[in-house]
DNA sequence: GGTGTTTTTGACCGGTTGGTAAACTTTACA
DNA sequence: TGTAAAGTTTACCAACCGGTCAAAAACACC
């Protein structure tokens, strides 16, 4: 039997290593490259065996692309599931803008890899954008709502609210080049990170008005 | 004379309009499949030409890519230059919000391009990044403390000020199947501008905490 | 209309790419 | 230990890609 058949069937312990190590392989130079910048030579060298070997585990090269975009999905809406009502919202943004943030400095490759499928049209994602991303969506947007009703917060666009923390804390993922070109090399990754979440808690707080 | 060594002396009429055609054609391809995944063959066929005749007035695929971001960077950094010293905080700060949001809703390609770039380590951008780019947003840095120094501006870090500026507006083009996703196609063109633009200014002048 | 230059094109080339065929080696397990 | 399946590899292919070449077509100027 081979590993192409099997998926529908148990996968034996050694399917399950190499498959992950090519996943891993991939996800590198996929969020290096692009998908057609990416070539199944590069993946196959970087996980450390030959081409055809790769294909044996995955039938294609888009297959792998799937594959991770599939995963990477998963881990992606993770930090908005947990918004809730009753707490209260000035915490409950900050502690997301923290988390999204620790994504963006600890899976900087998931990001760009999400980043350049959506800015290239998403040929692979779109069912996910419109249906799973769009009902999370829409559900928070209530929550945000609920918390403008009862005063808390101020009466803004919940959409636009979400949008705006996605696109500031996965710029230091996907722009990484042009913020350390910016910023010169002098300050460490922590300590980037660290002026990054005071800023932006800053920023979603109070503004930058002083009234 | 060949219009490659032509390049230092005066171009022809010819030479001006298509080149101008041929880039026209390589920013719709290089900025939907950035620069691996677009081909010469694309960028022949949708500048209406073939490709040893686009090879023609640019000797390689580089040289239009090359041309291309060049021309891109100019617009770039235009609208940063003109935050002023002299002007209120907060009128510069909408004004600056409202341009690149414009940019971001009239150069969506150009955006885009830039950002697969940058997503890709900036191979061609790199000295550009380090050079033109730092020292201008070191000058508008300075300019921020001014505003904070006379109490007019939150004592937030500048620099971070001016990248969550640039990514809240550049998401809109760069994730802009994203953001039609989620929002569903209900709003027009303009009527999502206007949303964008008007949460933006009061979160960057507000914030979202009601004191 | 003649002539030298610019522009355009079809045919082609060498290198790369995604993927396959088939033979070989290793593993799992009776 | 025997053997069938799983895993791995070498050699290869057809399609595609960036780029060249030489000849033809269009143009400018007399």
């Amino acid at each position: 039997m081979t590993a192409r058949a099997a998926k529908t069937q148990r996968r034996t312990r050694i399917q399950v290593a190499k498959e992950e190590v090519i996943l891993e392989a991939a996800l590198d130079v996929f969020s290096a490259n692009g998908f057609r910048g990416a070539t199944v030579d590069q993946i196959a060298e970087v996980a450390g065996m030959s081409k055809p070997n790769v294909l044996y585990y995955f039938r294609s090269k888009e297959a792998m692309f799937s594959a991770l975009i599939a995963s990477v999905m998963d881990i992606w809406l993770d930090p908005l599931r947990v918004f809730d009502v009753d707490k209260d919202p000035e915490a409950e943004l900050r502690s997301y803008i923290r988390r999204k943030l620790e994504m963006a400095r600890d899976f900087p490759r998931e990001s760009r890899l999400f980043a350049n499928e959506v800015i290239q049209g998403a040929p692979n994602t779109e069912a996910f954008l419109k249906g799973e991303l769009k009902d999370l969506v829409d559900e928070k947007a209530k929550v945000i709502r609920a918390w403008q009703k009862v005063g808390k917060l101020r009466k803004v666009d919940p959409y636009h609210l979400i949008f705006s923390i996605w696109a500031t804390t996965q710029h230091y993922a996907d722009f990484d080049v042009q913020v350390r070109a910016v910023l010169g090399e002098g300050l460490s990754g922590e300590g980037r990170f660290e002026d990054a979440a005071r800023y932006l808690e800053a920023l979603f707080v109070n503004g930058l008005i002083v009234r």
